[in-house]
DNA sequence: TTCACTAACGCAAATTATTTGCTTTTATAC
DNA sequence: GTATAAAAGCAAATAATTTGCGTTAGTGAA
């Protein structure tokens, strides 16, 4: 009675939850979120209302799901030079990311939702990338910030400035790695 | 044409929109939010829906105006010791506030709405209040971080927390007030 | 005061979204 | 194959939203 989580790749339910994700995809790049109902993400993507709403239980919910798998990470972040020069970069891209029209309306949909699990995967997610960084210091012998510090210090800033305030440029962003360096007092 | 953003105060305006922030107070402790519809906040505020669509466009919208208006701050923080102890006091009750069910409800709506302004408004007040104690600390020549390093090291890392992650407990915040502070490294 | 003006409200019909009971399909395990 | 159960489809019933139009109540000028 209850649906799954994850449901079994290749089956119909899988189906169902690929065409409905592009469906909305196609309609959140297309056109105003206002119009994106769910009659018409469901006429899109061949399926009934009623199998959305049984599902997924309303808009909220489905946008959360569609913005939470958008979020997830697609593999290893790049590894061009030094542990620090690696999260620069990455901590840059993040940061333009989330601040786009698209990523901030992405962190919205994930906040709004009446379920917080979506949200609490997103924190996962970025703490899973930036844990890679920790791991390629320890090699190395670089001295490098705790996961807490990067996530206290960088990563909250950057967020907290995008849903409240404006968004960070990128000078903004190499101050705040800068700064959570240790061994380095805020050179630049 | 338009709606005015306030009303005259005493007009027929002005009491319409009272009674529906009443309702909808009255209904948010009371109720599942998921039971909290327009029709009933109109019923209870003895109005027609169309008032409220009309004035506020969605469920939405109306939540986002209800929460930030009681996220506002009363006045100014209260006064007891030096300024790092009562910002240290402030903070602890501004973090428990926002991690409750309600407050963390009440970030939700703000940030979910389709209209930033109230969530921008949200980080105004924050700033508002902290401007208040470094104008105290200065005044008292008491050495004090900038309003830039409360709001990206202290506030920022909290609501994240209670956005992404789980609520932060008071060591937590008050290691992040110590960690702020200048001329003295973390102590505690 | 009175009067004209208009923003905001009420009402009700029309539209659209959501819920729900029941049937049918389709993976999966036996 | 066949049985089983999760998930989808269909359609009727309910509930929310939109909209056109008439009414009310503050506002400002005579």
């Amino acid at each position: 009675m209850g649906y799954r989580e994850n449901p079994r790749p290749g089956g119909r339910s899988a189906r169902v939850q690929a065409a409905v994700h592009q469906s909305v995809r196609d309609m959140l790049a297309t056109m105003d979120r206002a119009d994106v109902t769910i009659p018409l993400i469901a006429q899109r993507a061949n399926v009934t209302p009623s199998t959305i709403y049984r599902r997924w239980g309303d808009l909220q919910q489905l946008l959360a799901d569609v913005a939470a798998s958008h979020l997830q990470p697609e593999g290893e972040p790049a590894s061009i030079g030094s542990a620090r020069e690696d999260l620069e970069a990455w901590v840059e891209q993040y940061a333009d990311e989330m601040a786009s029209g698209v990523g901030r309306q992405m962190l919205r949909d994930v906040l709004a939702a009446a379920d917080s699990a979506n949200a609490e995967k997103c924190g996962t997610y970025t703490r899973y990338q930036l844990a890679v960084f920790i791991a390629r210091a320890e090699k190395c012998g670089e001295p490098f910030p705790t996961l807490t510090d990067l996530m206290d210090h960088v990563i909250s800033p950057i967020i907290y400035r995008i849903l409240f305030d404006q968004a960070p440029g990128s000078d903004y962003v190499r101050r705040l790695v800068a700064k959570v360096m240790p061994e380095s007092a805020a050179g630049a």
